[in-house]
DNA sequence: TGTCGACCTTTCCACCGTTGTAAGGTCAAG
DNA sequence: CTTGACCTTACAACGGTGGAAAGGTCGACA
């Protein structure tokens, strides 16, 4: 019933680094100690822990998921509020992916067009060379890939380890 | 000819900040100096800040920057090596895209289930909360999403401003 | 000459989420 | 009593970029 750190990682597929870390920045709830300080967990906790990693897995942030958290905890809640919260981080992704896509298909064109064997000449090499100035109005140029910076969205994650 | 680094931030639309910061961790060589330590670039530097730009855009890490300009700078390179390089970077945008799809043809899935009306029942806070332990061998369980963590390429960017 | 504003300099901090490392305390088994 | 597996905290690092501080420089104008 009651588990130390490296347990409930285990169980919840959060690393004890992050649970320390969900609860530095208030994510989390204080966990019990025991007289050493050991943090102690309940099964409860490790629902939540859960809940945490599949809201990090499904690429919602930190903030998203303190939202996320209030809400299951409200009894009350109307799921729209919910699917409100989804519905934009679908956009954000959506985002992603559309940028994504776009450097992609530039890449694909260009390694299209470029031989690949021993000669030095080179449309990759050539195409990151050439001004194209654009940052005009209209950011659909050429390759159709404004070269505006994007918006952000945290993505990324490491390779697997649950304690 | 001569310019200081904000002319040379507009005309290659890499910041001042940032170029900088590439000439720091050695992407750049070190720039002339006036007499009171302003960086001055010619046409050649900025040709080069230019590169540097079109690569970011297309998703290319620093450090791969620092290969391609190598590449770029050896005039006798073989057209191999830079496909590669491109080829390469097309798989791990691929990765991410992957990935993100995973994820938003999963949330598409739970915003389609959930009425997202004034009640409380939400399949979407369901479907975080629920135990789902997979991380068996084969991770493409239930909602596709194996909940691996990802390779990190880097891939988000913030808001454009040149200078 | 003084001074103003636009530019430049460096250094440090923040973001985001996660990992690593260091230097120590605790616990249970041998 | 020692060993090793665990726990604790505090700090730095990785991507790449922006921001702010605190100062020096430059050109123009009165």
């Amino acid at each position: 019933m009651s588990m130390n750190i490296g347990e409930a990682a285990k169980a919840s597929g959060v690393s004890a680094k992050m649970i320390r870390h969900y609860e530095s920045v208030g994510l989390f709830p204080e966990a019990v100690r025991t007289e050493s300080g050991y943090r102690q967990y309940t099964d409860k906790e490790v629902s939540t822990l859960r809940f945490v990693r599949q809201s990090r897995d499904l690429g919602f942030s930190i903030e998203q998921i303190r939202e996320l958290l209030g809400l299951w905890q409200d009894r009350m809640r109307p799921s729209r509020q919910v699917r409100a919260l989804a519905q934009a981080h679908i956009e954000e992704l959506d985002e992603k992916l559309k940028e994504l896509q776009s450097m992609k298909a530039t890449l694909e064109h260009l390694v299209h067009c470029c031989h690949g064997d021993d000669r030095p000449d080179c449309p990759i090499i050539d195409s990151l060379a050439q001004e194209r100035r654009g940052q005009e109005k209209s950011p659909t140029a050429a390759t159709g890939l404004g070269h505006r910076r994007t918006t952000g969205l945290q993505v990324g994650r490491r390779a697997r380890q649950s304690a």
